[in-house]
DNA sequence: GTCTATATTTTGATAGAC
DNA sequence: GTCTATCAAAATATAGAC
């Protein structure tokens, strides 16, 4: 059924039209691109790719879904070693220009509400930052990290490091290693003292 | 001559669309504004705009380059007290949404070699790093900072925390100190000896 | 300096044949 | 499932009058 069903040649289809999107999303991105031009790159023409999607949004919103979705990892809740798939997501990342691209560029342009994609990041980073919050909050019950820090602050930092890593490293791929600087950040963070790091005036 | 000079009218003209330019430009996207709108917003005709810059992407620059100059401040070297002008620009940049989210945007934009804007951060980048680099270094000379830290990681995560900072703030304004967390961070920095701080193995 | 008018291109989407 | 044909709606840029 999966190979010779009624729909294999459709699905078939639709993955190559999904990866073929993604790509020139990344590159170039979304308004950037037309429906014409990823149909005819998949031998389509731009009628055709529109019978697998129902419009342009709908496939954009599509690819962000379906590479979203790294949680799997079933049998472990969620939250434990965040901050460590964090890193690990990044570090993969390193070999996929164009999906980290088609990142940086989507959940800029998400902050705008008119932007296809404003309710997906919106979701997306009420999540993560829950998910490393908890982490963090569990290392301080083990006392691996100053119990004094605010849990979401380290979050908030520990993700905007990461998204600002990941632009800079667009810019000059071979000046920056993105997981060994991510990794050295969480490692500072977790060796400060509480004492040490409060807020002076902000203000030279 | 400044007044009431053959171009006065022209000048302030000019100086109208721009402003109107920056505000739509940072709502909307450089994609999703045309050029009538900026027009009609102003009281002109799409040609009539067009007469003041040659191009939608010219006036697109050109409002990018007009307010990249807050460099300034005479008598100081450039890069001294870098990491505090850094600090301070992104205090302002709490009450101007409008220009965050141009400047955020565009950087993640200008990531793709056919940005307009490419050259633009490309070089905005270089300089920052290089600046904030240096005043890093100073600190390590007068021993306000671990000498073992390499100056142009610390330069690299303080930028990249600022823009993912930006980031966040502008999709939850409420609930981001830019400043603050940008502050507490780079006191963390500067409390942090090298050797609790040396990386390890980045994946879990 | 600003307008009207227009040329030219491109886009997303639909209808209907095969 | 895919195509051809077509529509309607934008957009940028230019020409030329005032």
């Amino acid at each position: 059924m999966a190979q010779r069903g009624p729909y294999a040649k459709g699905l078939a289809k639709r993955e190559e039209i999904l990866q073929t999107a993604l790509e020139h999303f990344a590159v170039k991105g979304y308004d950037r691109v037309s429906v014409r031009e990823i149909a005819r790159e998949c031998g389509l023409s731009q009628a055709g790719l529109l019978h697998h999607f129902s419009s342009k949004e709908e496939l954009f919103l599509e690819v962000l879904r379906r590479r979203d979705d790294r949680n799997g990892e079933p049998f472990v809740p969620e939250h434990v070693h965040s901050v460590d798939r964090l890193i690990g997501a990044v570090d993969r990342n390193a070999d996929e220009p164009g999906l980290v691209r088609l990142f940086v560029t989507m959940s800029a342009e998400s902050t705008s509400v008119e932007s296809p994609a404003h309710a997906f990041f919106e979701e997306r980073y009420a999540w993560l930052s829950e998910q490393i919050a908890e982490d963090v909050r569990q290392h301080q019950e083990r006392n691996e990290i100053s119990a004094d820090l605010d849990a979401d602050s380290v979050a908030a930092l520990l993700i905007a490091a990461a998204d600002g890593l990941q632009l800079q490293w667009l810019l000059r791929p071979d000046r920056i290693d993105m997981s060994g600087l991510l990794t050295s950040l969480w490692n500072m963070l977790r060796t400060v003292s509480a004492a040490e790091s409060k807020p002076r005036d902000p203000r030279r």
